[in-house]
DNA sequence: ATGAAAGCGCTAACAT
DNA sequence: ATGTTAGCGCTTTCAT
């Protein structure tokens, strides 16, 4: 690291980089010994003063390990991919964040993609996970089924899925863990907390379509009217795409009704704050004229007015639970068949219900 | 893709992945040609029955090329680089989400970076990108300067910064492009229009110490109220952190204050909302009480209530514009000295002041 | 049109 | 204690 200056640059064609092979000549030792004093290998004791000799030929050339050739070599990448539907959605950076914090403390780096929640950009970042470049995968997926994660099992790849598993992500022996919360049971508490308040008239603001957790929380929100006795107005019951705009739309859609809905279970906490702003667009108030519910509690849930009642999730303990479970696949020590973990819920009484 | 079953995987021992070899061998050519089909390459014609047999062979071996190895032979990772320091927040998000876009386009993938707004974390992670693993890097730097980028200029690692360079990062024949908006301008917009709605003290949250953006903005506060012969009360600027919880603990220090502010420019709309949380504990409205205006325009900034008023930054543009300039360089169409390139904000007026 | 062979930068088994 | 060597899986000359 001597003596970088911005002449230095200019000058300078493009500079070759350095290798342990450069390392080593200036050194006067063979390519071995770098990799051995770069590595601690303990099974080499490389004596202080060799040692020392190595460390400043590689001060003085300003070399970095290539982790590249090194992954190629060893096989390892030391690298988790996360994939979200969403990067936009906080309830999905959280979750990130979580996962972040336990990959670092394992001296991994973590990447992160992105799919638009678009069934074939899922596909697309599994294709693009199976070509090596990472050591394990923690996935939010709205559209895949288990064969869509067995050519990176068959790889060795491991994989953790993050969210209800309707679709047969897990099957008798397939070595693929989950974290999920129980999304019924919370819907379910969020619609019973509605009715107990005496609301009769109950919209949904469900999610996106064909997606598991869309129709768990829609599960739960039949169930539960059943439960109470209570008829299902399927003209109370709006898509949504899990976003502000889905959520404004669907309110509108349900303000439009008559008699509307004096309460509304919002399947996303970004729904439901859009659903606040359409209530309020139409001079109404939350939750006198419409009680709101949301899901998620991301961290604008507790900021906005009025202050969202919402099913909390802990994405951020989510996510870590993921990230360890992920580890002990790769450290062996997790058992063969696939573990599919059920993190707490818990409905957060606020302002809006 | 035939024939993956979970049987299969229970019995198969980790099996081997394919390599071109296999392939090769399978379809009874030599391992180029294998090659020469993957990357069309159009040097070389290879007979549509050879290839086919080829063809085949990947799809029945199931084989995937190793990028790891493709990487290090040809040092092209075809991966971008993004480091921002907050996942959380949606301006980094927005803005990566709009790198996203243009990488897609070009056929890169995006990995993402967490540096927690942490000195030391946003060096390891330029140290981590120098190990050859990406070809060119975008990053939203509070803490570097010129000198931290030159390992990677030199090893001709383009670098996009996205920010304002108060810092010297820009120097003369410095490969290094920026993209940034005018956060001095920007907060003079934000300060006069408080001052020409009739306000005479203003209170400042401020962001994070020592940080470009916090500086730039800051000054902007300063100079505005200099231009409108106001004085400066220095009690009336707090730190934060950006965040939602700076804003919130800026403003109660702010209300504490007699006579207190009456209006107040949030250097970030996280701590905006936070400062509204703030006032609306306080028993107090805004804007009638203490009006706000916030920076950034992230997408809640128009669904909280009251509607934030803001400096709208364009963050999906930043993004699109600083992967455009990034692929320039990769290109080799770029000017050899760094583009400086200035981008437009904007004042958004909403109810909050 | 196809094949043989070198080598990207690194690690690890083996030899000295 | 240190050196030699053989690849990891791929692309790309250069021969044939």
């Amino acid at each position: 690291m001597t003596g970088y200056s911005v002449n230095d640059l200019k000058k300078s064609s493009p500079k070759k980089v350095p290798t342990q092979a450069d390392v080593a000549r200036l050194a006067g030792v063979s390519q071995a010994m770098v990799s051995y004093v770069l590595n601690d290998n303990s099974n080499i004791s490389v004596p202080p003063e060799t040692r020392q000799r190595i460390l400043d030929a590689i001060e003085e050339l300003g070399y970095m390990p290539n982790k590249v050739a090194r992954s190629l070599r060893t096989r390892k990448t030391k690298t988790i991919a996360c994939v979200v539907p969403d990067i936009t959605n906080p309830f999905h950076t959280v979750f990130a964040r979580g996962i972040q914090d336990v990959v670092e403390r394992h001296g991994y780096d973590l990447i992160l993609y992105n799919t638009d929640r678009i069934p074939h950009k899922e596909r697309a970042s599994l294709r693009l996970l199976q070509q090596g470049r990472v050591d394990g995968i923690i996935m939010t997926a709205l559209h895949l089924t288990a064969e869509d994660f067995l050519p990176l099992l068959r790889l060795n790849i491991p994989v953790v899925v993050q969210g209800p598993n309707v679709m047969p992500l897990q099957v008798e022996g397939f070595p693929l863990d989950s974290v999920h919360v129980n999304d019924v049971a919370a819907a379910r508490a969020a619609v019973s907390y509605l009715i107990e308040r005496g609301h009769r008239r109950i919209g949904l603001i469900a999610g996106q379509k064909d997606t598991p957790p869309r129709r768990q929380r829609e599960l739960g929100y039949w169930q539960t009217l059943a439960e109470y006795g209570l008829a299902v107005d399927e003209k109370l019951i709006q898509d949504g795409d899990f976003r502000e705009e889905g959520g404004y739309q669907g309110m509108r859609a349900l303000l439009a009704l008559s008699p509307r809905p004096t309460a509304v279970f919002a399947a996303s906490d970004l729904m439901a704050v859009g659903a606040l702003v359409a209530i309020k667009e139409a001079g109404l108030k939350a939750p006198d004229d419409v009680a709101v519910v949301g899901f998620d509690d991301i961290p604008i849930a507790k900021l906005i007015s009025p202050a969202l009642t919402t099913i909390a999730q802990f994405e951020d303990k989510l996510g870590q639970r993921s990230a360890e479970m992920l580890f002990d696949r790769l450290n062996g020590t997790a058992p063969e068949e696939g573990r599919r973990e059920e993190m707490p819920y818990q409905l957060v009484v606020r302002d809006s219900a």
